[in-house]
DNA sequence: AACATACATTTGTATATACAATTATTGTAA
DNA sequence: TTACAATAATTGTATATACAAATGTATGTT
């Protein structure tokens, strides 16, 4: 990926903001290429994280706010995208019998099971996306990442 | 930043998830600060983006689909992207001469001036962002990220 | 010239997201 | 107990974006 090439200008810029749009490219190219595998299951980026969340929660209910802050992306409005999940059959809500404010979120079987379909297709997009890098590579761009 | 510790996680990931993540998450922090600095400008990211690549086209005008090659983040509907601009005054907007299929899109004085405005706070929001960063590390960074 | 095809932009429609305002519930202090 | 503040989620509204279809223009072929 040559950044230059790429928003095809010949003006020299700062390390910094090559560096900001680099990353913003990248970015796009992940957000495309994972968007794509998702698809044929008919869920956005989003919503897999959701579902990856829920998961992740071993069978205890999760509510709103906790699904909010444990999302990479955080969003405004996790009450309509959970809507779109429940209308997919792929998790299900009830509200809190101890705290009635309070909604208890969990994944539906269905949901389970196609998490999985959408595990293995994800990782194939991972292969893909950092096939150029070695293991050192990755090790060496998680320790800068970690500078941010 | 770290990782585990955002995404509320105590489970083991393989380097290539973690580094997607991280990635994720890196961008999400990028994309919120940038935003942040332009709206006093009441610009969008994408917006400041197309008025960049206008001024780089120093004076000449790009039609649509330059645009749409050179943005950052491609996206389908440039059309209302640049109606945005118009509406603001930042962009004028004809139907070219030569070919009447294409427009013509320049950069109003108004416009050029206001980016500038932008430049600066856009300064101030790299050089925090990176703020953790030496000369050698972005070096570094930007040797990784061209393996994508 | 007539036609088909390619090109450049625009429009329509559905969904996604941001942000503010609202509703409902709970906890707490006078 | 009432009043008030804090919390959790929902709703309304505006804008953003994706995708497909439509429009208008130019080009090439016979």
């Amino acid at each position: 990926m040559n950044v230059e090439e790429i928003i095809k200008t010949r003006k020299a810029m700062s390390i910094e903001t090559r560096s900001i749009i680099h990353l913003l490219l990248v970015n796009s190219k992940l957000n495309d290429a994972m968007n794509s595998a998702l698809k044929p299951f008919d869920v956005s980026l989003q919503q897999f994280n959701v579902l990856r969340i829920l998961r992740g929660q071993k069978g205890l209910p999760a509510n709103l706010s906790t699904l909010n802050e444990r999302m990479v992306s955080k969003m405004s409005n996790t009450t309509r995208l959970v809507d779109k999940l429940l209308l997919k059959g792929f998790v299900n809500r009830k509200t809190c019998p101890t705290n009635r404010r309070k909604i208890e979120i969990n994944i539906t079987k269905e949901g389970a099971d196609l998490l999985k379909e959408m595990d293995k297709a994800m990782e194939l997009v991972e292969a893909e996306l950092l096939k150029n890098f070695t293991h050192q590579d990755l090790e060496e761009l998680n320790i800068l990442l970690d500078k941010f």
